[in-house]
Formats: C-alpha cells, structure tokens, sequence
DNA sequence: GTGGTCTAGACCACA
DNA sequence: GTGGTCTAGACCACG
C-alpha cells in the first residue's frame, strides 16, 4: 500500500483546516487504517506538525467526538470508538473510492493527460518518491 | 485525452467556490487548453451552468484579472491574456502534472489503495462514465 | 506636515469607494505613512469610519492581498508587507508627487486659477481648517 | 493662467467616463471658458482623442443637454445654452475651488508634504512643462 | 448585451 | 474578537 502519514494538512487548498482533520479521520477509520481504540495524535502535537492552532484541532477533533467516532478523555487522549461505521465500511469505501477516482479523471482530463499518459507519470512520481 | 468542461464546480468539496473557477482558468491557461486571447465564458453564463451565484464568478475572474491572467473589458467580455506564463508553458505543465500526481498518491494511500488497485478503479470509473 | 487620516472616503467623487482605500494604502506605503508591518485598521473598524459596508473595505483589503501589498491573516489583521517597495520608497515618492502636481495643476487649469491664485486659494483654506 | 485641454479623460481613475465629460464641460461653463454660443467638439472627435466609444460621449452631451447646458442640433453640433448658470457664476466658482483646494490639501497631507514642499513642487512641474 | 459597484445579511473559520 | 464566503438584489457604465 502506498505510506502517508493518517493526517497532513494542506495549507493551501482552501479546504478548512478543520475539515481536513475530520475528513482524514474518518477516511482512516473507513480504510482500517485507525482501529477501534486507536489512540489519535493528541491535540498539542497535530497542532505543531500541521503548524495550525491547537484550537482549530481541538474544534475537529470535538466534532467527530459529537458524531461518535472517536471518544475524548481527558488526560488520556482521543480514541477511536469501536462501534461506529463497522458494518457500514465496505460501502463507504468503495463509494470513497468512486468518488476521488471521478475527482482525479476529471482533474487529469483538464491537465490533458490521457488514462495511459497518468498512469505513467505515477509511476514516475512513485519512483522518485523512493 | 479525457474529456471535461473547462470549468466545473464540486459544491460538497469544502475548496470556495470561486478558488475553483480560478484554479481551473490557470489550469486550463497552462495545459493549453485555454490560449491568448481566448474569451471566457460570460459571468452570467458559467454562473447559470455552476449553479452559483453570478457574483462569486465576477469575484474569481477579478482575482484573475488582478493577477494578470485575463483582462476583462467592459461591455465585452473577460479574455486571456497573451504575455503571461507563454514561455514557460512547457515547465509548468510538467510541475503542475508532477504535483497533481503527488496528490493522488497522497489520497489513494489514505484510501489505502495500492497503485494497481488504483489504476484498475480508474478504468472502472471509465467505463462506467462511458 | 499637513495633518490627515490615512484612509478617507469621499461619497461623492465617482471613483469607486473600495478604489479609494486600495489608492490611499499604497500611497501611505509609498510615502513610509504605513511601514512593513504595519496592521491596517480592522474591517469593521473601517467600514464604520467610512461609513460603508464592510465587504467594500474588504474587497480592497483583498486586492491589497492579492497584488502582494498586504497579507491579511484570518482572526489577526492585515499587515503591511515588508519587501514590497521598499528600497523604490524614494524613487515611488518622487514619482507620485509629480504626478500629483500634474493632476493638480491640470484641475487649477479648468478651474481658470493661476499658480499665484491657486496658492492663495489653498493658503485660505489652511486657515478656515484651523 | 495655467492651460489645460478643455477635456481630458482620465482612464485610470476609476471616475466614469462619461461623469469626467460632464463635469468638466460644466466646469468650462462655470468659469467662462466655454461662453454660451460655444460650439463642443464633435461626439466623434471628442470619442476619437479621448479613446472612448462615441456613445459613451453622446450620452454625456446627452445629459447635459437634458439638464439644460448645452442644446444638441442635429446636422449642426452641440452648443453651450446662454440663460443657464450665469446667475450663480461667481458662487458656484468659488465653491469648486473650496472643494478642489480641500482635496488638494488632504492629498499632499497623505504624500507628507507641507504647503510650501507642496508650492516648491508645482512650481518645479510648470517648470518642466514649458 | 457585457461587466462593475455596493449593500444587506446569513453563516463559517480561525486566534 | 478577527477576516472569509456566499447569496440576493438594486442600480450603474460601457459597447
């Protein structure tokens, strides 16, 4: 599987920092990449490696304690709750999935490459990357 | 080539709306697609075709217009402007392929998908879409 | 030195309100009245100063950004820029008094002042602003 | 006294195009240049050195033809009305120039120049113009 | 017909 | 508290 770290911010996409965090969480529940008891990166130190206010990592990781996924404690740290989204993965994920590959096909097709010319330069970034 | 409306907006993706349309103009500016000269779509029109509101579209072509990619005239209509990023066509496709490519790395690893297990979830968005 | 606010509104001379904040900013930049650094007034502040609606002041504030003049940071301010201008600082300001003088002896001209009576004039009305 | 064109457009001050023909003209009128009987440049001539399209001009004389300043004779020209604004001449005039040498003295306070900088300065640009 | 300016006001994101 | 985004709609300027 291609490595990423479960949560990277990109300051300059537009997106809400807040919602990057949220999004990425959930995407990493989804795809079993955090389990159920996981612990997440605690508040003050998501802060520093994404160089956002702590508030606004606090603000993400409140939300997704309100919708259940994950459960604060204080002086412990944030997990990742266990019943939540279980019977449910399969299907997000392959809508996921869906999803970004229509987001990438259009974005490919706007740059001009063809199904076979951006398969090839993924190859190629993938090569470099190593 | 894949085919795609030069501009299209997604009004779940959290990005603002008129960074979208800007984003695509340079895209579109650097890929070739849209060249000197040529006349964007009407603020009335794209804003009829995105569904948004004809406002957002004259606030992204005067960030445009601002930054020196297009020159709006009054009256007239908004156009691509010939002496920018011409010569330097060549490299910032190429940069702008590799970053978009980082990207989907990025995206398919949280996803958790492997490179094949990606290009072969490309194809079926392909057919599907066919 | 003659005394005056850094940003004033005139509701009445056509030229666009947000025009004139964007103008006068770069003026008071040009002239070392607003340094590197420097925090605009608020938005809101602003707005109320001039009486007009804050999306006009932030429309300008926007523009300032965009060209590179100010960088405004969400929840802080806007601030001046630092390496903008300043080693053209006397160079710029050379340039806009001359064309300053221009304009106004130009206007003097339609006004069928003489030099000798313009400056009358203007000493008359240092002393009813006392 | 100073000479200046009766009008000048200026493109870049943001004032509408067709707002600096009547102001001016109206100017003209106040302070005698133009004398009732007058004849206006041509809509076309005028269009043509001002680099505007003629309608934006013939909707100035337009106006001030409905305003009763001028008198527009098809096949003839458009010329200056007699009866208006003779009356309030000299207080008129001495408005404009209030209002003018106010501006003037809010501007050279923004450049940072005091009353005597700012003689020196237009006595430098006559200067260089002649 | 084209785009431009401004207002009013709702709601969001970040420090 | 700061600024940001978007909408709705009125009215203007220019070709």
């Amino acid at each position: 599987m291609l490595e990423t770290a479960v949560i990277s911010i990109d300051h300059s996409s537009g997106v809400p920092l807040y919602r990057q965090i949220v999004d990425q969480v959930l995407l990493a529940v989804s795809t079993g990449r955090l389990k159920p008891g996981s612990r997440l990166q605690t508040v003050r130190q998501l802060a520093i490696d994404a160089q956002i206010n702590p508030n606004t990592v606090s603000r993400a990781y409140r939300e997704l304690d309100i919708r259940g996924f994950v459960r604060t404690r204080r002086g412990t740290g944030t997990f990742i709750v266990g019943d939540k989204g279980v019977a449910r993965d399969e299907a997000r994920h392959r809508e996921a999935v869906e999803q970004f590959c229509n987001q990438v096909l259009a974005d490919a097709g706007r740059l001009g490459l063809s199904l076979s010319e951006l398969v090839a330069s993924l190859q190629d970034r993938l090569t470099e990357r190593r």
